[in-house]
DNA sequence: GGGCCGATTGTT
DNA sequence: ACAATCGGCCCG
């Protein structure tokens, strides 16, 4: 399926990174393969992550790895995680600041959770830095139909240890693509010893 | 170079 | 609750 009506642009993307995740849901993920296909979803679940918090990995500073973060609002950022899986992200806020969200879960067969989004969908860190606003790129993101705000959940993250304060998370309530139903963090590692 | 750990997933 | 699996990052 083409994209359909505009891509999101950069005035978009550069905004408080919370409010950037929360409309992004509904928004239509577009994935152009080499054969010039598209594959297309709906986006039902983001998570927020700015340069000033501790579980985002621009937290210190501008690595090799997340170095694209501090790039312009509206590129990809895709890292590798766990030995097997990729995630994806669009970079938020001004150029020069180190925030993201991730996108974790589209409408769609094995699309749910943000590792296995991209295995179905082939996305590597061959797309870091791939710009999302411009319609010639091989992953776009084009307005949605509107969501009613009422069916949008917030929570913590998934799967982070650091910041469980923030509700940042969020989703379309009973969507079968959200990762799951309520968020899990790992088990508790062996204490310090003392 | 060593060692620890992770924005996950699937199995026990 | 835990294993798989390996790149990133900090430290020395």
């Amino acid at each position: 399926m083409l994209p359909l009506g505009n891509a999101l642009t950069g005035d978009f993307y550069a905004r408080h990174t919370p409010d950037v995740a929360r409309d992004l849901i509904g928004a239509t993920l577009y994935r152009k393969l080499p054969d010039g296909t598209f594959l297309s979803g709906k986006i039902v679940e983001t998570e927020a992550y700015r340069e000033d918090d501790p579980a985002c990995h621009a937290a210190r500073g501008p690595t090799p790895r997340c170095k694209i973060l501090f790039g312009p609002p509206g590129l990809a950022y895709v890292y590798f995680i766990y030995g097997n899986y990729h995630c994806l992200n669009v970079v938020t806020e001004p150029e020069g600041v180190g925030c993201a969200v991730l996108i974790r879960g589209v409408e769609g067969d094995n699309t749910n959770g943000p590792g296995k989004l991209c295995r179905e969908w082939i996305i590597t860190r061959d797309h870091n830095g791939v710009n999302f606003t411009d319609p010639s790129s091989e992953l776009l993101i084009c307005k949605g139909d509107p969501v009613n705000p009422q069916d949008i959940g917030v929570s913590s993250r998934i799967g982070i240890s650091a910041a469980q304060h923030l509700q940042w998370r969020y989703f379309l309530k009973g969507h079968p693509s959200v990762s799951r139903p309520k968020p899990y963090n790992r088990p508790q590692r062996k204490a310090p010893a003392r």
